[in-house]
Order: C-alpha cells, then structure tokens, then sequence
DNA sequence: CGCTCCTAACC
DNA sequence: AGGTTAGGAGCGA
C-alpha cells in the first residue's frame, strides 16, 4: 500500500445484523432456506462497491475487505468473563444465513477476514493501523461507536445506511470528545449491549462534560475525590476499578496478527460470472439483473452456482422446549437427591438458560386454552401471570394473562386489547378484530381458568402474588395453592447491600437474563401507551416470557429454601401472610371525605396568614418550600448563624436548626417550621387522600411484603402507615378515618414490643423485672442510670432515658444520641457508658450480634428469619459501624415483625371460630386496625387481644409479657 | 421527563 | 440512630 490509496474496511457482522433487522422476517428461497439477511447484505455491499466507484463523492478504494467475527469468546472473556454475556443467541433463521454471507463476500471477488479468538474490531483496528503507517486513507463501513476510536485526520467512519461520513470533527460532535478520547468515555458509559459494565449513573453527556474538565480517565478517578455531586463522587470512587476494566474491554486490539496482509487486499476486477452464479443461486433476481447489467455478463448463460448450505445441529442448549431448566423430576431424578445437590444442580441448569421469543404461544382460542390446562394438571405446575392496565391490583383491568407449564413452554392469553391505532371508540368490534385478531371472551377464558387456578392439585407460581391473587379476586377466581418466587427470594436472601426481589433483578442475578421491560413494550413518558393497545405478539413475548422466568426462577430458588432452613421462615411466615393482606387491601378502610376537606381549608387558610408573615419578615416573597432560597435568606439576608451544612454543602434548614434559630429569639425560623407541618399535612394527607378514595369512600392501600430488610411491611399508595399522630393538628387527620354505620373502628397495639424483644433476647434481669411489674421503663431507666427515684422524677430526666433505649434499640453512637438529644458527643458518650455499666447484659448482646453477624453474614430472629449483611466486613470504618448497628436492630425489629404477621396470620380463623364479624383493615407496624359492629366490640376486643399477645407462642415463650392495649372509638384518633 | 436532594410523616 | 414512603425543588438530558 502506498500514499494516496484508500482502504475500505467492511464490519461485516454489524452488516449482517443490520441486514437482518432492516428487512422483513422469513423471507426464504424457494426450497425454504432462509436468506433474508443474505439478501439485505449482497445488496448493502453492492451498493456499496458501485457507490465506491463513483470518485464524485469520495476516494475510490484500491484496497477493500470484509471482516467478520469468528466467534464469540476473545481475549476479552479471559478479562471479564461476563463480557458480552448478555448477548443472546442469535434468531434461529439467522444462523444457517452466516455461512451463505462469506460465500456471498467471496462471490464478490472481496477478501473476507476473521480470525479466532478476535473480534472483527480489534482486525479492522490493526488493519487501519497498517494503512495510515503506510500513508493511506482509511473508510471503516460501521456505525458501531466502538469504532469511533479508530478515527483521525485519515480515518473515517462510514455510515452506509444514513449515508453519513464521521470524521474527528463529526465525533466530537456527537460525543462530545475527541475520538483519541472515545476510550475513556465508553470506560465510563460502558456498554449494555456487550455487558461493558462502565461506571453506574455516568451516561455519554456526563461523560464527556467530565472528561472535558479532568482531561483523561485516569486523572479523573485520581480526582474524584473532588467531584461535586454525592452519587457521581461515590461511584467514581466505587467503580473505579470497573472503568479501568471496561477501559481495557473497549480498548481496540491494534496488533492482532494477521493471515492476510494488508497488501493482498488489493482491488481487482470482479468475476462476473461467479457473483452472477451465487446470486441465481439465491434467487435474488433484481440483484442478478443489475449486477449483470453492470458487469456486461449475460445472466441467462450463467449457471446457478450449487450452494451447500449445512444447517448446524441445534445443541441442547438451544432448544427452547427446555432441556435448559430441567422439569421437576424428569432431569432430577438421576441426582442424589440431597437438598444441595439439587440446589447446585438447578442452580448450573439456570444459569445456562437460553430463552427464545418465537417459542411462545399466542392463545385465541378456547381449545388451545383448555389443552394448556391439561398440560398444567399433567406436570402439577402453572407459573402464571397477569398483565393488567396498570401496577394498582384494586383499580386495574385485566388485558390478558400468561403462564408457563415448564422452562421456555409458555403462552399468553389476550383478553381486552384494543386497536394500537388508538381509535378504539371509532372502529367496530369486527374492525378491531381485523386488525388485532381474535380474542377469546374474558368470562369464557376465565372460566377455563378457574378450575386450574382453584385445584388444589395445581401449584400456582407467581411474582408478587399478591398481585395477581387481587386481580383474579375480583373476576370470582381464588388462587390456591400458591407459591411467590418474590417471598422465596425476600426469605432467602432479605439484605441491606442486595437490592431487591423483582423479577427482573432475580432473573439477571438467578438466569443470567435481562427479560424484555415494561419499557420496551409500551415505551416511557410521553411515547408511552398501555399495554392493551401494544402489538400483541409483543405483548406474548412480555408476558409469557415472565411467566417463563417465574416459573425458572421457582425452579432454583425454591429448593434452597430446604438446603438452608429458610423453609419454615417461608411457609409460615411468607406465605400465609398473602391472602390476608390481600383481603385487608380488598377491604379498605373509610374515610369521610368532609372532614379532609374542611381541614384543608382550615390548613390553607393558616398557611396564607404564615406566608405573608414570612414574606414581611425576610422582606421579599420567595418560596418558603425551597430549603435552597430558605438558606439564602436566613443565612445570607438575614445574616443568622448558620449551624449544620448538608451533604451536598447547602445550609441545612431542617427542624432541628429551625428550632434552635427560633429558641434564639427571630421570628421567623418558627414561621417556617410551622408553615413546613402545615404544608406537609395539607400536601401529603388532607388533598391528596381524596384522590385515593374509591366510589364507596374507602382507601385501599398497598401492602409490600417484600421490600424492607427486617420483615416489616410497607404501605403506599398511599401510605398509611404515616399519618400523622404526634402533633394536635397531624392527628386531626385521623378523625377523617371512620367505619360506617353501626361499626366502630377497633385499635390494638403492642405496648413496647421492641424493648421487650430487647429485654428478653438480652436477658436484661432489671428490664424483664420492671416489665413483669408493668413499670414506667423509661423511668424505670432513668432511676437506674441516674440515681434518680421514679417518684416525682423531671420530665426532662425520663426524655433522656427514653432517648437511650430507643437508641439502644437502634444500634447506639454517641454521635446519634448527642443529635437526638443535642447534646454534646461527650456526654452522649458517658451516658452510654453508664448504660452499659448499669445493664451490661446489652453491651454483651450487642457484642455476641457483630461478632454472629460477622462470622456467618447475617442475624436471625427469633422465628429464624434471616437479614444479610455482607458489608459488615467492609474495609471502610463507617459502612461497617453502620452495617453493625443495622444488623443489632434488625433481630429486634424484625422478631416483632414476625410476631404481628403471626397474628394477622391466626386473627381471621379466631374471628370466625368466635363467631364474630370484625374486619382486620391496617397494620402499622405494631398495630392491628379493625372495623367492628357496635354490638359486638365487647366480644371482639378480648379475642383480638388474646391472638395478639398470645402470637409468639408456641415456638417463642418470650421471659416477658407481651402486652396489648385495645380500644374502639368511632374513628382512628379516637381509638388509637 | 427522570433522577437526586432535602425534608418530614410514621413505628 | 434502626426501618419505611412521599412530595416539592432543582437540575440535567
């Protein structure tokens, strides 16, 4: 090669892709053989080699070469096993096309290049390297970014489809950086489609505005440190080490060794009788007719060339019927069956899944259904799901549902889609259906369903069943029996450091799959439509692939439940648990919308008076709401002495500072401290619980059984495990909670649970004592650390003690008690001291905790239930403290968690047995809410007590009492 | 539009 | 200081 030639180097499997993708699917030969992407290709490249001549527009080529990838591990694998891990097979009709591409590049008269172990990047990167050392001119065919690098005043990136040409210019443009620093920005993006991990929450802007500003990657993760914003500093500092790794994946192999040197890639004349032969062969008649044109060779002279084509046997792991995950039985049996061995041996089976789209089914009709339901009967199994038109069980519509019979055989039921088009009230039922194609009726579908769904020979799998249990409810059908891959994973795995247990995370984690997301069936934002209006063999993809993952989920976790003694956490705490919270949600409690809205008025009304207050003291209108402005005007205006700063460096102006500016005498710290509460009741609760009133004036929340690590529920939509009790003006809020006529509202709570679990689990002989004397503990408390007598003792005295035992609870630091108290950090220390000295079973409970926690990675209560804490042997001091207090809280707060589930569990089977009709509607941690008829609140009351306080028993015979106050009142404040 | 930060409600 | 959910501000894509 010489000055002044030009190479064209063709990336000929992103060619391939695009070929296949671009046009329409199947389009097969005669004899049936695919060639659709072959067809796409020989015309992209044809159009490219006759563009190539025309010198008008660009350099002609002296040199030309198309390059493939051989396979599909490279020295990169070595580096990162995961490295494109989560690339999937590609589509079956594809593969027979890649051996018919090369003899395409062959027919052509072009070079085609790969090499083992090497992508065709890390090829076309030494080749461009080879020609710009020998003085040409480089055109890389690709879109692909990761070429981007390659690019420089020689080197250009061709577009073909877009017809764009990208120099450095065009790079900088569009990334931002030069392409010399294309390197470090794909460090720090990384790359989902090759499993480049980068650094989380840096995308190609920040990137480049980072790089523009530290120069390279490596100075900027030396500085990090000096970054700004919380989460980008503590990630650039976390994954660093993952950058310099990406760094080296997309790193560009410039000294690949080659087979065929850059010389021989040299530009001859095609053959026009061997690239009309292939393409007869083909059957690509408009092809053959130009190219004969072209090359002056008469077509009909020429033979079609004998193609042979070998269709790779499909290996096992290919099939999708599913050999992958082994069905229950048929691929254990073989094992000994110890519970390990079959962990292990589902666990390799699932991490070696291959799912394949095109295997699901789409069901139309009530035939197909009922052959689905008798394979369901035959294995005993149906994973199954429902797509609805939205997350809200109590409100949604069903649109269809799917499910599994076993790994990669799964099939959806369309029910009440509607016309994509959008047009659904114009067009008649019959349009619809030409457009979208049939579906079977809801109610004749269901009821095909519900035998299956309510056999007590069919166990039902589902993600978040409580979910679909809801959903079913209301269209007649119980689900029973069930299984919830979700709670399997909350019990096995419950964790501050892991993050959750989706379906889409367990299946990454468990199956090494990235199911399809809501996302990229319905879109997001503005583009987003629901997904009774998305195309339904998308929505078969979706939805039967969940089903598909439910179901291969099921498979490794449930048998690990055995291994690792988690079952009975499970059964006896998990999954009974569904049911009742799925009728306590179905129930609702009611609210009288009247009194919301009279105390929004009466709360609108303060707030205007405090804003005008406000706005005449700071002398100047600004909103009181932005903690930013706030600072500026008290800090900055005002001048007062700031105090705390916050984590990102503002002024912080939270109640505690607010308090402290008030108690030194300006009026307006206290303006705002009151306009905040004010504000936050109005916003939170008095307007907005309206909106989540149904048509009988009732509110439905949503329990998560799933989502904190120590086994308490949560609440939301709304959330009413926070309405306001501490303030007069907060629990005004509660009257707005009521029964309906001739009931009552029933409260019972645990009378200091925490610190009689503490009491007991510590083996506290002066706490146990004052419990089973029905003491004032924190009184109690104080006398011992302060030598106080409880008789006649300051308020003051008795706040501190009570501050010291919830801190115990919470894993005591000075540095919390001295900020709950404020009071110095020394103080706080000595009072710790002293409080350890006094009971000194609690410093040996909290040491015995780490030192478990430590040891094996997690804390148990007293059911067994488990919490993970993998960083408590972090390296960093604070992350470990941290980790330490958690794991000293958690057997506390979670052993009473597990005791009110025990008695939500037995609550309803008492009530019955009791003959009585009272209505478990909330929990609120350690609370029970019912609703009662007036007439039997004196029989209700004991028995709700009784199951309460009896809920340990018989597993758990706890050294104290357990305590439950009960009371009815004709609304929540009242009873409460 | 979606994320982070700050604040605040609860046990 | 342990465990949560929610709303508004502010910012960047």
């Amino acid at each position: 090669m010489n000055k002044g030639d030009h190479l064209f180097l063709v990336d000929g499997s992103a060619y391939i892709f695009r070929a296949y993708h671009a046009l329409p699917p199947l389009t097969r030969k005669s004899d049936g053989l695919p060639v659709g992407a072959v067809s796409g290709f020989c015309n992209m490249l044809w159009k490219l080699v006759e563009e190539s001549r025309d010198t008008s527009v660009g350099v002609a080529p002296t040199h030309f070469a198309v390059i493939f990838d051989h396979s599909s591990t490279t020295f990169r694998n070595e580096l990162y096993a995961d490295y494109k891990a989560n690339r999937e097979a590609p589509p079956e009709d594809l593969v027979p096309q890649f051996a018919l591409i090369r003899e395409a590049v062959r027919a052509f008269d072009l070079p085609c290049i790969e090499k083992q172990g090497f992508e065709a990047d890390d090829l076309i990167a030494t080749y461009t390297r080879h020609a710009v050392e020998a003085g040409g001119d480089v055109t890389i065919v690709s879109s692909d970014k990761d070429l981007m690098q390659l690019v420089g005043p020689r080197v250009i990136l061709y577009d073909q489809m877009k017809d764009k040409r990208l120099g450095p210019d065009e790079v900088k443009e569009k990334f931002g950086v030069h392409p010399d620093k294309m390197i470090d920005l794909q460090a720090l993006v990384g790359d989902t489609s090759d499993n480049v991990p980068g650094v989380p929450g840096i995308g190609p802007k920040t990137a480049a505005q980072l790089l523009d500003e530290y120069g390279d990657l490596e100075t900027l993760l030396e500085r990090a440190a000096e970054i700004k914003q919380n989460k980008r500093r503590e990630n650039l500092i976390a994954f660093a080490d993952q950058a310099r790794l990406s760094k080296t994946l997309v790193t560009l192999d410039q000294n690949t060794p080659l087979d065929v040197p850059l010389d021989d890639l040299f530009i001859h004349e095609p053959d026009g009788e061997k690239l009309i032969s292939f393409l007869k062969a083909m059957e690509f008649t408009s092809l053959t007719r130009r190219a004969a044109a072209q090359l002056g060779t008469d077509a009909s002279e020429v033979e079609s060339a004998a193609i042979a084509v070998d269709t790779p046997a499909r290996g096992p792991d290919l099939d999708p019927a599913g050999s992958a995950v082994a069905a229950p039985g048929a691929g254990d049996a073989a094992l000994p069956l110890t519970p390990a061995a079959l962990v292990e041996s589902r666990r390799a089976a699932a991490a070696a899944s291959v799912f394949d789209h095109s295997a699901y089914v789409t069901i139309r009709d009530a035939a197909t259904l009922l052959a689905w339901m008798d394979e369901a009967r035959e294995t005993g199994l149906l994973a199954f799901d429902t797509e609805a038109s939205s997350l809200s069980a109590m409100k949604c519509d069903l649109v269809g549902v799917s499910f599994a019979t076993r790994a990669g055989r799964a099939a959806y039921v369309p029910l009440a889609h509607v016309s994509p088009s959008g047009e659904a009230d114009l067009l008649s039922d019959k349009a619809v259906e030409d457009e979208i194609g049939p579906q079977l009726p809801i109610d004749e579908a269901l009821a095909i369903l519900k035998p299956v769904l309510e056999d007590d020979a069919v166990l039902k799998i589902g993600q978040n069943v409580k979910y679909d249990y809801l959903v079913m409810r209301r269209h007649g059908i119980t689900m029973a029996p069930f299984d919830d891959t979700m709670l399997i994973s909350y019990a096995l795995d419950a964790s501050a450091s892991l993050a959750g247990h989706g379906m889409d995370e367990l299946s990454e984690r468990f199956l090494g799959h990235k199911p399809m997301s809501y996302k990229e069936l319905c879109g997001s934002g503005k583009g987003a439509r629901p997904i009774a209006a998305c195309a339904i063999d998308k929505v078969t993809a979706y939805a039967a692939e969940d089903a598909d993952v439910t179901l291969r989920l099921w498979q490794v976790l449930k048998p690990r439940l055995v291994a690792e003694g988690l079952a009975t956490v499970y059964e006896r705490l998990e999954r009974p648990l569904v049911a009742v919270l799925a009728r306590m949600e179905e129930r609702g409690i009611k609210v009288d919308r009247q009194i919301l809205s009279r105390l929004s008025g009466r709360f609108a009304q303060k707030q205007a008076g405090l804003e005008a207050e406000i706005a005449e003291i700071a002398g100047e209108t600004f909103n009181p709401g932005s903690p930013k402005q706030l600072g500026e005007v008290l800090f900055g205006k005002l001048g007062l002495p700031g105090g705390k700063k916050t984590k990102s460096g503002q002024w912080s102006t939270d109640v505690r500072v607010l308090e402290d500016l008030a108690a030194e005498g300006h009026p307006l710290p206290r303006r705002i401290v009151d306009w905040r509460q004010l504000t936050k009741l109005k916003g939170t609760y008095t307007d907005t619980l309206p909106g989540h009133m149904d048509a009988q004036g009732r509110i439905h929340t949503s329990y998560s059984m799933a989502s904190t690590t120590t086994g308490r529920l949560s609440s939301s939509e709304p959330n009413l495990q926070n309405i306001p009790v501490r303030t007069e003006e907060g629990r005004a809020i509660r009257t707005a909670f009521v029964a309906p006529a001739g009931h009552s509202l029933v409260s019972a709570d645990y009378s200091q649970i925490e610190l009689r679990i503490l009491a007991h689990i510590a083996d506290i002989p002066q706490l146990k004592e004052a419990f089973r004397e029905g003491l004032d503990i924190h009184a109690m408390t104080a006398s011992e650390m302060f030598g106080v007598p409880v008789e006649g003792m300051p308020s003051e005295i008795r706040r501190r003690a009570k501050a010291i035992n919830f801190g115990i609870i919470y894993g005591i630091s000075a540095f919390g008690l001295a900020n709950q108290l404020s009071i110095p950090r020394d103080e706080a220390g000595t009072y710790i001291k002293r409080y350890f000295e006094r009971f000194p079973g609690i410093r040996d409970y909290m040491d015995s905790t780490k030192a478990f926690a430590k040891e094996h990675g997690h804390v148990e209560t007293l059911f067994g239930r488990r919490v993970h804490y993998p960083d408590i042997r972090s390296p960093n001091a604070s992350v470990r403290a941290f980790n330490e207090r958690a794991a000293i809280n958690a057997p506390i707060q979670g052993t009473a968690a597990d005791i009110i589930r025990r008695a939500m569990i037995r609550m309803e089977p008492a009530l019955a047995d009791a003959g009585l009709s009272a209505r478990m509607l909330l929990q609120v941690h350690d609370e029970l809410i019912f609703e009662v008829e007036d007439d039997q609140i004196d029989a209700t009351l004991p028995v709700v007590r009784r199951v309460m306080e009896e809920a340990a028993l018989p597993v758990v015979q706890l050294s104290v009492p357990i305590e439950v106050d009960a009371k009815a009142a004709a609304n929540w404040d009242e009873a409460h």
